[in-house]
DNA sequence: TGGCAAAGCAAGTTTTAGCTTACATTATAT
DNA sequence: ATATAATGTAAGCTAAAACTTGCTTTGCCA
């Protein structure tokens, strides 16, 4: 039995071969998006992109690969608005501020390709998607860190973290499958980053049960 | 061409029948969990359920029918709960209470089946998920009558109803996945009660450029 | 106890998706 | 301009999945 295939066998090296394989993931990404998962067919894929599949075999040594591909691509789109994003909010100092960017930066993320996005996150079986742990651990980390410094009174900061995050994505992610026009409102993020700054910035304690004035914990 | 089925042909009448139902689901359940859906088959259902492939197409017109006969026992099991859980916290009149319950029972929900849930929230392909947002609606509007009284300063409920119950829904979902020790921890369901509470019980707002002490602003 | 409906099954049929083979055409470099 | 590599395609193969047909067995009830 022949091992199943994990590179191309060929590279795209003239124009000719290249503007084939761009027809192919613009052919991909149409399908995925107009008809979903059940119906991305590399044979559907082929025939929209005008190309043979046995050309499409040329370049993907399999149907898995295209789709990630599709991913790396996003995903290099995505990443390349987010640092300085980061970098010039956090000169500001201010949580409201950081997160109402993240908010916008992911609003507009979600805007550009709704569509697809949404069928990276629900639709794709497990097999294709990019488990990616380091890179969530990343993400968990640098957020962490963000918010550190403008924390107050949070017991525990890395489950604060975790509580942030996963309300942050899925709030723009359901907005963006639910309700497309909250995308277009500043309101929205306003409303997201009032979310985060008054989980995070809390008052201080009741003070336990007898100590009315004390509380200065910042333990851990 | 024959219009595809929609009904099964019988309908379980003796005890034989109904156990070869009761096994046909629970070996789908089974292969849903553990294999998902890229390898749910009606062949591979019929044969660990222990039934022949045809009897299987007895009592289910087709491959969908099966896993939409789950969803509507996995919430038909789920909603059971949550009523007399609303009653008897609205009683209390405390927004931080109504959350912890919820999040509590959503909690409790998804440890008895995370997999299960899982599955049904992340990887059938939108053909079969139950798309219902007429209950969405119902839920929607359910939400934000519980919160309405106690909210404060609130300029649109119903765009903090749906920030509260995306967020809400996610962060437990979320906790399932990638951290299911989190489902263990009350502490887990009082941070959301208290990710609730903060954003919707607001202090004054603050009086916007010039008056530094007035402020009762009830917009809208 | 025999007749009939319910239940069960072996062994298909059909379709289609993923992928390959074998050959034809086009570009590049010398 | 011609050898050679790059690119392209027609026509399949293979396997598996959804679903049927035709028949046998089982249970119910008079």
């Amino acid at each position: 039995m022949p091992k199943p295939r994990t590179h191309p066998r060929k590279r795209p090296r003239q124009a000719r071969s290249n503007a084939t394989v761009e027809a192919i993931l613009q052919a991909a990404t149409y399908i995925l998006v107009k008809d979903g998962w059940a119906r991305f067919t590399t044979n559907r894929i082929a025939e929209r992109a005008g190309v043979n599949i046995a050309s499409l075999y040329q370049y993907f040594p399999n149907k898995e690969s295209i789709v990630i591909e599709l991913q790396r691509r996003h995903m290099e789109k995505a990443t390349r608005a987010a640092p300085d994003a980061i970098a010039t909010l956090q000169a500001k100092g201010d949580l409201r501020a950081l997160f109402k960017a993240l908010a916008t930066a992911s609003m507009e993320e979600h805007r550009a390709a709704p569509a697809l996005h949404r069928v990276f996150a629900e639709e794709l079986p497990r097999s294709a998607r990019r488990a990616n742990p380091a890179h969530e651990a990343q993400v968990h980390a640098l957020l962490m860190s963000l918010v550190r410094p403008h924390a107050r009174n949070v017991p525990d900061l890395d489950l604060a973290t975790f509580i942030v995050r996963a309300a942050g994505h899925a709030i723009v992610h359901e907005a963006a499958n639910e309700r497309p026009e909250l995308l277009e409102r500043p309101e929205f993020a306003e409303e997201i980053a009032l979310l985060m700054e008054r989980y995070l910035c809390r008052p201080e304690p009741p003070a336990a049960k007898r100590s009315k004035t004390r509380a200065q914990t910042t333990r851990k």
